[in-house]
DNA sequence: AGTTTAAGTGTAAGCGCTTTCATTTTTTAT
DNA sequence: ATAAAAAATGAAAGCGCTTACACTTAAACT
């Protein structure tokens, strides 16, 4: 319907749009410079063997006629988009925006884009997400679901669609998956915590519906258990990864009695919560109580104190999901990439040693 | 060269990729069942007449082959993309992830998808990436670009893409701006202090080579000259809306003289700074000095005291924008869309009545 | 029953590009 | 100079879909 000839444009004059007036196809810029469509492709794409002196004269046609490569019709005949789809659960926040944006620095080099997508955490959209990026063709896919089961991503591995799972860890498609090691960060913390001389430790943890909750949880029992501290559930408060569960976990350990000098807490989120409730209490920190959170979000050394925590390798993250699609799915040799990161420790004021 | 038939597929075998492997198209789908294929492409776009009888029998068909539509065949047939191309300067932080948050929310209900680059603050990358943004022929562009010239973008417009500009405003184009009125923050951030009783107002402004930092001073201007109370260069200081430079400018006012009971800052970030500064140098918050900030961040509320600042609605910008396009570009009517957005004051711990 | 009008389908011509294969031109080796 | 090999190029067949346009069938009027 919209065609190259001006004389077929429609729509009132001065209300051209874009795409119509402008299409200057890769037939004309061959006509201009006296070669085949062949040609112009072959200097465009730089594959195939042309003659400097041709080169020349097709760039030379293209400049003049003002041509831009049409994309759309490249992927269509090529099969392949350059596109890499994106599923996270929300746009908003600074964890997700750090992720892409490390995938986004790698990818910009090969000249990949990035078709992102939200899925709310909902299996249902989650599933329609992941289908339309497929019927957009998206070379690969880099998958951030919560909602959607293991085996459904197991069999969309199996049916062949290349796709990296980030945060989360599905052990039948391991090679697809990158994520972090949070039994280590879990443990991480709380070995801080011990190794400063605390042995009354609180612990406020996440959902442990959730994997990481209950992976970070496990780490915190592993360090008390090599360093010889007995763990006891009555130091341990369930919250939600919300700043507001933060400080009803202080208020519902104190309420039981729990007696600790430090208490580290399964996000940051948490532990901002946790020391409000703190302050309420008029404990300082780090003097009467030692803090710690997990993932080290933008926000943490802004908080009074700085909060002591675990640094989550987001962005890292996103880097090697973006590495890992260039070397498998564009066969871009040089590209490494772990699968399991791991999280560090990183000290701020609001630990010390008991006094 | 990836075809239909098996027979022409390369690779070992199980290394088939996704694309390879399964590609049933509409022809197949319109022989099974036994229609044309303009027949099933009216089912799949829902367009045109067909028999209710036959759109189950074409369903049925795209079920039992495992049919997905081919958005890029369609694309180019079309001429449409139903793809919006999104440039930002980063993609860390949460600034731009709020503000396409907002932009995914309203696109998603069209089903439109986001295709998303980065640029970095610099004019050269800025054009490339728009420039490949309209080489993937995306139907309208979303640009929040801070190195590009006005020119260039007023030339875009009339050359008829239809792009949307957030966050600043060309006067030229002003039918294609999304901004805030940042004159109007920067009156009101000033405004609440003299009404709570300031009159010794001190301001930490922003880089004022960037559009936002000079207007929001203009505001500030405005405000005190409004009540009635003289502006002084004394009381101001340059910064550059880092952190570090709220610090700074509370340690130069202080160290020439300068006398206040407030602090007003261009944005959260000096304001957080300056927090730092006075907290140093033992002033009291609110008690002895009140501390205003600009954009209501995340962190803001995590601040001790909760900052008071001005809410950035940046998340409604973003809608604003996917609003315009689905009105102009796509014709859907019933998306309003307001080009210049109002700040509002949000209250927190960090401003009280002078003592 | 005979027209009109509307509804439902099919035919086929593209959309603008890539890529195989055959052919021509150039280079290198004899 | 000539044959053989390598480098450049062109012709043409798609990629999978949309969409005028023509046509057939069904419904709605006289």
């Amino acid at each position: 319907m919209i065609s190259t000839t001006l004389l077929k444009l429609h729509g009132k004059p001065g209300e051209k749009t874009y795409s119509e007036v402008t299409m200057v196809t890769i037939k004309q810029v061959s006509e201009k410079a006296g070669v085949s469509s062949a040609t112009v492709s072959r200097v465009i794409n730089d594959t195939g063997t042309v003659k400097q002196k041709t080169r020349e004269l097709v760039m030379q046609a293209m400049a003049e006629l003002g041509y831009r490569h049409n994309v759309v019709a490249a992927s269509l005949a090529s099969n392949k988009t350059h596109t890499i789809g994106y599923v996270v659960p929300e746009l908003h926040g600074s964890f997700f925006g750090a992720m892409m944006g490390g995938t986004e620095q790698a990818l910009r080099q090969a000249k990949k884009h990035m078709l992102i997508a939200t899925g709310h955490s909902d299996a249902q959209i989650e599933k329609e997400q992941i289908d339309a990026l497929l019927s957009r063709r998206c070379d690969a896919l880099i998958l951030h679901v919560e909602a959607v089961s293991d085996e459904y991503l197991v069999s969309l591995v199996h049916q062949g669609v290349d796709l990296v799972v980030v945060n989360r860890f599905i052990e039948e498609i391991g090679d697809n998956c990158i994520s972090l090691d949070n039994v280590k960060g879990g443990y991480l913390a709380t070995r801080h915590l011990l190794d400063i001389g605390h042995t009354q430790i609180a612990y406020i943890a996440g959902s442990l519906f959730k994997a990481d909750g209950k992976k970070r949880l496990t780490g915190h029992q592993q360090a008390l258990a090599d360093m010889g501290v007995e763990y006891t559930d009555n130091l341990t408060y369930e919250g939600n990864f919300q700043a507001k569960s933060g400080t009803e976990g202080i208020r519902a350990l104190v309420a039981r009695g729990a007696k600790f000098t430090a208490v580290a807490c399964a996000n940051d989120e948490m532990a901002s919560g946790a020391m409000i409730a703190l302050r309420e209490l008029g404990r300082r920190m780090p003097e009467d109580v030692s803090v710690i959170g997990f993932d080290n979000v933008d926000f943490a050394s802004y908080l009074s104190p700085g909060l002591t925590t675990i640094d989550y390798p987001v962005q890292k993250i996103g880097s090697m999901a973006a590495h890992w699609v260039l070397e498998r799915v564009y066969g871009h040799s040089h590209h490494e990439y772990q699968h399991i990161l791991s999280p560090r420790l990183i000290l701020r004021g609001s630990t010390s040693s008991p006094e």
